[in-house]
DNA sequence: ATGGTTCATTGGTTCGACCAATTTGTCAAC
DNA sequence: GTTGACAAATTGGTCGAACCAATGAACCAT
């Protein structure tokens, strides 16, 4: 019923968010060089310290250049951004095509990089299902709650999967494109449209792993999450 | 001949380093709370407000759960951490079998990538092969000079053929990955153990781009990466 | 043209102070 | 015993000012 509220957001978060949107809606170019701590805090109106730490939030995701002497330079996003991104970016997405074609990549990413997991699963001799079995039977507890109760339960499962493989780098991997996926409000809307439909998803994953796992029968699995995936993609394309 | 030298780590980065060390090895259990503020830099004999900056970094990389009046929180990296924590995970990596291990996930995710940025070529109808030419033509030139040379200029090919999706989702997605593999001295050693190997892949890249780009001989250019990735894996393993 | 010097600019660090949220302890009221 | 109100201690958040250190441009002597 009652959820947890959000702490409100700090003013170094405030004046990361902001010069964050400035890059990646192109206003300042690259090699760009922002104006010096002290100038930027002023307009800001925030001590210096406090911009100091969004510009570190930056630097440290390796949009901005920062050495003493010169100051911050800003970076091409393009080519040292991350996933984690993708947000930001897809509320400066203007048209729902945009919108649509940004969903798509997204998906087929993480499309792939569940074959990865799957791959990897296959190789291993011994899997434990048992998790996988508890989050997937928490999964269809809640398929009829609020989607906030869904969208926690589903990334569950998916944590569950990937630790299935014992493999940190594929969790390490998939985690900041499940956040991503997550970050964008519109986006988890038409992926949980139909929660049941994700459920026998699930199902068929965890009757696979059970089995046999063999390389050959990754592609129909994929196969499933590749007509989902187009289901949610064309969703949003209807939302105009 | 000379290459520009690296500034020194600023004592922000110092402290974030140690710490994240400190989580990735497990010295630091999820939940756990970090000394205060005060007493922790104290400890590291550097300035609270330098402190902060590197606890800044550490909870907006999501390895720390930081609340007004509570305290520093240790979260799972395994569940909120990216692959920007691979390299470090990688030094504390005792054995090479171990290390071979994050060697043949980390390729393994990098390969599936590549196989979505394939498919989302063979979806265009028309690529602008042309940066992808400069690109691998820039790396044949370089193919016998020393190796960071040869790591940048693949760079500027994983790049150029990323951008060739005309998808800043493909970009970012595959940032975060090559950088890891970048960060990793010994795995570079082992993927540019020759260069002109690397350029044989390219080419025939360049021919699957330059050519109808079909569905069907997606599996084929992959398969190259596959079995280039794993000889890479098998030299890892010998390094003992 | 070259190399050295000076100096303004800019980021890096430190110190001390105060504000604000949270937790904990205390105690009165029921 | 439980509850609620309240005060105190703890902890992160912000602020202001000062100084250190690297950079680069201007200038000058050679």
């Amino acid at each position: 019923m009652f959820q947890p509220i959000a702490p409100r957001e700090s003013a170094v978060d405030a004046c990361a968010a902001a010069l964050r949107r400035a890059i990646l809606a192109g206003e300042l170019e690259v090699g760009d060089r922002l104006p010096a701590e002290r100038r930027l805090a002023e307009a800001f109106g925030v001590n210096r310290m406090t911009l100091r730490g969004a510009l570190g939030q930056l630097a440290a995701a390796g949009l901005l250049d920062v050495r003493q002497g010169r100051g911050h330079a800003v970076r091409d996003f393009r080519h040292e951004g991350g996933p984690d991104l993708l947000p930001g970016l897809s509320e400066l997405a203007a048209t729902p095509s945009e919108r649509a074609a940004i969903v798509d990549d997204l998906l087929r990413v993480r499309r792939h990089l569940a074959r990865a997991v799957l791959e990897k699963l296959a190789e291993r001799s011994r899997v434990d299902c048992a998790p996988v079995r508890r989050a997937i039977d928490a999964f269809a507890e809640v398929v009829d709650a609020d989607s906030a109760a869904v969208g926690e339960a589903d990334l569950a499962v998916v944590r569950a999967v990937a630790g299935a493989t014992g493999s940190a780098v594929l969790q390490l991997c998939s985690n900041p494109i499940e956040r991503a996926v997550r970050e964008m409000p519109w986006l988890r809307a038409v992926i949980y449209a139909s929660p049941e439909h994700n459920l026998v998803g699930w199902r068929a994953l965890l009757a696979w792993m059970e089995g046999e796992r063999s390389m050959e029968s990754i592609d129909r699995i994929v196969g499933l999450l590749a007509s989902r995936d187009e289901a949610a993609v064309a969703r949003v394309g209807e939302m105009a």
